[in-house]
DNA sequence: CTAGGGTTAG
């Protein structure tokens, strides 16, 4: 970006026609060179501007500008002129000390008034307690003799909004025996400070009161009672309240909802919106937010697009709190052309629009676009909050791109946007599926409070890594924090005893989940039982869980089974399995192509043929295969036999040179795209050029010898490659870790993590 | 000094 004519660095200079002011820029005022009007206080030599206007004019434009010590340097300057500061000046030098936090300035000049006016003891008043000294506010307070109704309102309400109860709660009974009548926003903000369920008793007694003195029939008082009643979790109350309002405008309508929505009582949100059009009340932009978030946790599509339909007619598209909401309905309804719709009609959009757009782009899966708009957002100085960096690190671990998510997670740090627990808890995920546990677990230990989501989230990194011990202790370590471990949690734990062939934990984890910790498994925990004894090789007794559970099978559960059969060469259940997943998903083309390898495997040429027939007739085609590693933040792809990479030469020597040879090769899935005349042995050589192998010795060209080669695989690595990963672990000396689409495999000295279960 | 409400994330 091109520097500014008035960069703080640069000397005061004239504004010339030839300064370009960028008109995207707003006013700033620290761009009005002050002594223009400096030098001309200081040269008018008498007498001066009629009434010191000019002087009080310098004098606000300074403190906006937050110089404050120009300021009080100034007012001796008038002082000794004898120009007045007006009381105006007095008030918005207040204000702005306010704003800025500024007390020791504002105190100054606080001291200078003698007798100031009530209206100005005020806002002095209101200066210290917009800078969070309530002990000089009260001392003030203590001292003024004349207490209008607004000088207790700023007292009892400083001491409100920070939740100080006692103290307003004592200042409103003072208030009360002073008899001096209270304004409508001491009651709103005392109202207010009642947030939470152990509040209601309280509140209970501020609602008779105001029944008693006939202030609860006034509209805001109505609604400020009703939404006390929503945050100290007494609907039924706030419901009562709301009915009996006499006018009821969109903003109590919208208060409610909220409380319907924190209820988890989204249709009564749609059914008070569907009342309220009929009774004709005014809509405005804020109803449509929480209308729109309660279609969206619906995922309520239809709903969804007449609201839209309504919006459009009332003109309302533009306006931030509707283009939002509308942005993140179409995400979760992934419909993802209509909320980059939805957003490009967004007259301002800010931060939150801009968050709602980033999660929507990472939620669908359009991750490189998420990444991108993110550095758009950044180099153009734009507003970023931690919402768009807990999608960053989504997205990131998506991608498994470190590089990407280290640089997010470092300009996070330095902004201070790290969402406790949420952003946190993206984070040792991130870092987990980047295959670094190192970094997962270091994020996690510097969580504070780790809750159910953090826990679940560093145990499941873990697991996928097949460090079972290290997931099951921090399980352990969970429980006496006293987090309560969820069904996701469970899932983890499942999945770490899985990668670990851990067969008694597993069935005592599953038992013990009602019992223990009263959480009721679901087909998913099953479906990891199922996935424990399939890869331990005990098929039979997968089968038995199948057919014996009080759920019906999903794709899932035959899926597992069926990799099972596969990794243990089981024909008889694989044909079971196979036939049971595709008749639920007829699609799924792991239905198909473990079979056909079971088929060839056992030299069921016929049966392989016919299966492959099939796959055509449906035009099913296997996933290509594909590996991927990064050097230096750059990305190498590779697919089977690839002679793209520049350095194709040197791979292919280095594959040479190890000189690994398969010694019963029975991978045969690629034969699922050849002729099938070609269903032949020979074809096997392609075997030594699979992307991973591929992948392996680019990465041990270059990458330096005590860092582990780390590769990434879009499908499950074959038996072949796996056993070549050993191999290569082993004579190069070198740890490789392969992320297939299951797990992470670590391997060293010729051993893999996984124990070979996998 | 004239009040009350909303939207994004693991």
């Amino acid at each position: 970006m091109a520097s500014t004519p008035f960069s703080p660095s640069n000397s005061p200079r004239l504004i010339t026609g030839q300064d370009k002011i960028l008109p995207a820029r707003p006013a700033d005022f620290g761009q009005i060179p002050s002594w223009v009007s400096l030098n001309r206080a200081s040269s008018v030599k008498s007498p001066p501007t009629q009434h010191g206007q000019v002087e009080n004019l310098h004098l606000l434009s300074l403190s906006r500008q937050g110089k404050f010590e120009q300021v009080h340097e100034f007012i001796k300057t008038m002082d000794e002129a004898g120009i007045a500061v007006s009381l105006s000046t007095y008030k918005s030098l207040f204000e702005t000390c306010g704003e800025m936090g500024r007390l020791s300035d504002g105190r100054l000049i606080r001291d200078r008034l003698r007798n100031p006016p009530g209206f100005l003891e005020d806002c002095a008043l209101q200066m210290y307690c917009d800078c969070g000294s309530l002990s000089d506010a009260r001392r003030l307070f203590d001292k003024m003799r004349e207490k209008s109704s607004f000088t207790w309102g700023i007292m009892i309400s400083a001491y409100a909004q920070r939740g100080v109860l006692d103290k307003a709660f004592q200042l409103f009974s003072l208030l009360i025996d002073a008899g001096v009548g209270p304004n409508f926003s001491v009651y709103i903000s005392l109202l207010r400070s009642l947030m939470d369920s152990s509040c209601l008793e309280i509140g209970r007694q501020m609602h008779c009161h105001l029944i008693k003195t006939g202030s609860g029939s006034n509209a805001s008082v109505g609604t400020a009672i009703c939404n006390m009643y929503v945050k100290c979790g007494w609907l039924w109350g706030a419901r009562i309240v709301f009915d009996q309002m006499a006018e009821k405008k969109a903003v109590a309508w919208t208060g409610l909802m909220v409380g319907y929505t924190e209820a988890n009582m989204r249709n009564d949100v749609l059914q008070l919106f569907e009342k309220m059009v009929k009774e004709g009340v005014e809509l405005d932009e804020f109803v449509f937010s929480i209308v729109l978030k309660a279609c969206a946790w619906l995922e309520d599509l239809r709903v969804g697009r007449q609201i839209h339909g309504y919006i459009v007619k009332l003109g309302l598209e533009s306006e931030v709190s509707v283009g939002t909401p509308l942005v993140d309905l179409y995400v979760k309804c992934a419909c993802f052309e209509s909320a980059l719709m939805a957003f490009q009609k967004i007259n301002n959009p800010n931060d939150v629009s801009w968050s709602a757009l980033i999660s929507g782009y990472s939620q669908s899966g359009r991750v490189e676009e998420c990444l991108k708009t993110y550095k758009s957002l950044r180099v153009r100085d734009g507003a970023l909050n931690p919402f768009i960096y807990t999608s960053i690190f989504q997205a990131c671990s998506t991608l498994a791109d470190i590089n990407s998510g280290a640089q997010a997670h470092a300009d996070a740090i330095k902004r201070g946007l790290i969402s406790p627990l949420y952003g946190e808890s993206a984070l040792v995920t991130m870092y987990s599926k980047c295959g670094d546990m190192d970094y997962a677990s270091r994020v996690f230990s510097l969580i504070s409070e780790p809750d159910t989501i953090a826990w679940t989230a560093i145990i499941a990194g873990y697991a996928y890594h097949g460090i079972a011990s290290e997931a099951l202790r921090y399980f352990r370590k969970m429980q006496d924090s006293g987090a309560r471990p969820n069904g996701v949690t469970f899932v983890a734990v499942l999945t770490a005893c899985s990668h670990s062939s851990l067969i008694t934990e597993a069935k005592c984890y599953l038992k013990s989940m009602n019992s223990e910790y009263g959480v009721a498994p679901t087909i998913d925990h099953f479906n990891c039982m199922i996935d424990v004894y399939s890869r331990a090789g005990l098929l039979q007794e997968a089968f038995e869980l199948i057919n014996g559970m009080n759920f019906d099978p999903d794709a899932m559960s035959w899926k597992c089974l069926l990799a099972g059969c596969w990794n243990h060469r089981n024909l008889k259940l694989g044909r079971i399995a196979s036939e049971n997943l595709l008749q639920l998903n007829p699609d799924d083309t792991a239905g198909y192509i473990l079979l056909f390898n079971l088929c060839v495997s056992h030299e069921k040429w016929e049966e392989a043929a016919r299966i492959r027939k099939k796959m055509m007739e449906k035009n099913l085609r296997k996933e290509v295969s594909c590996s991927w590693t990064t050097v230096k933040g750059q990305w190498h792809r590779f697919i089977v036999g690839d002679r793209h990479h520049p350095q194709t030469k040197e791979i292919y020597a280095k594959l040479k040179e190890i000189d690994f040879r398969d010694s019963n090769s029975e991978d045969w899935s690629l034969l699922i795209e050849e002729d099938a005349s070609c269903i032949l042995p020979e074809r096997r050589h392609q075997l030594l050029e699979h992307s991973e192998r591929l992948a392996i010795a680019f990465g041990l060209l270059s990458s330096p010898r005590n860092s582990p080669v780390l590769i990434f695989k879009n499908l499950r690595a074959c038996r072949d490659c796996h056993d070549f990963a050993k191999h290569v672990s082993s004579v190069a000396e070198r740890e490789i870790i392969i992320r297939d689409s299951s797990r992470f495999h670590h391997f060293k000295l010729g051993q893999c993590s996984c124990g070979d279960h996998w």
